[in-house]
DNA sequence: TACAAAACAGACAAGTCTGTCTACTAAATT
DNA sequence: AATTTAGTAGACAGACTTGTCTGTTTTGTA
């Protein structure tokens, strides 16, 4: 097996445990076991726990972005392409192992004072707020500059409360109900 | 000191340090040393650190929904109250120690199994649900009952949405943002 | 004043955690 | 074929965790 293909595998592994079963209530021992690999092969890869976490949460970010533009580009522009950014959701929440907003989630676990992964997940959500308002410059171009950025954070906030809401209760209508205040808007 | 306001202490003491700190970072040392109460006290009044647990829980509903009562029910009826909704989580926002949503706080740091806590949160916010309701049932009373409740929906979503972003980023905006889309949906 | 309830202080058990280290083995490269 | 690199296995340190238990002291009441 390949150096960086150990790496991979340890980042999927804890990826799953820590997005599953919550990163303070996932041990390194458990990493380690359902990896398969020695304790000694994951501290060559990553000096602590934190920075396995740092990793952890890139992964989710990036497969996360690969999805996201994956279903949304395949949508013909306009009001529709916008409004699909909830069916995505919908999937994601119907898909097998849905917990929730990760950031989320790790916020909640880590100490104040860890600012390199707070940092991390403020810049994720900006940038995914960025992939919203590119989607936006390409969908309603007629919009003012103002307006688009606006519009994109109302959608970003419609979709982040719909992700925690949907997992909190365990309910799709989170999902929809963000989904017709977005027509409401682009209408 | 009386029986109760032991336990009171203990309740107020846990809440500030979970809440501030993380449920899970938060040990039963570090509450009795901050309560000023033996380990035994303590344990004569919560069997257990997840009963604790259930009590922050309860207290920081029960504080804030009387907060929240007072601060709306001083606005009139109509329009007004329910955009002053977003007014008070504001005011929330800007307290000194808030840290965003205790629900969602604690579900990312239990188990899946502990299941009495995880219906407790559900509780809770389908109760503020409730809470929204009746203001809606107060203020738009010409609304048809399927209206209201959408309309309660969506204003809960905006809410939640709005704490936990703004929490995450340390910025109002998501604030104003759910404020305004809150304006257009009673438009 | 006597008694009972409740709180105190803190040792202790039994287990968890992260991270380090040693010793050994397998694979790849020179 | 020899050497270096990357892995395995797991003991260990040291610090944490929750919860129990013993014994003492304070407090409120009858």
């Amino acid at each position: 097996m390949k150096h960086s293909a150990v790496r991979q595998t340890i980042i999927d592994t804890a990826s799953d445990l820590f997005y599953n079963n919550g990163y303070n209530l996932t041990g390194i021992n458990e990493v380690i076991k359902e990896a398969g690999i020695a304790k000694a092969t994951l501290y060559s890869h990553f000096k602590s726990k934190d920075e396995l976490c740092s990793a952890y949460l890139q992964h989710k970010h990036g497969t996360f972005l690969e999805a996201f533009d994956t279903y949304v580009n395949d949508v013909p522009k306009g009001k529709k392409r916008i409004t699909a950014i909830f069916d995505f959701l919908k999937e994601f929440y119907e898909s097998e192992g849905f917990n929730g907003c990760w950031c989320i989630n790790t916020i909640s676990e880590i100490p104040k004072e860890k600012i390199e992964l707070r940092t991390e997940i403020k810049n994720q959500k900006n940038e995914f707020r960025d992939v919203l308002l590119n989607i936006i410059k390409d969908s309603l171009p007629e919009l003012k500059p103002k307006k688009k950025k606006e519009l994109a954070n109302q959608i970003y906030l419609l979709y982040e409360g719909a992700v925690s809401e949907s997992f909190l209760h365990g309910e799709v209508w989170p999902i929809d109900s963000a989904q017709s205040i977005c027509k409401i808007l682009l209408a």
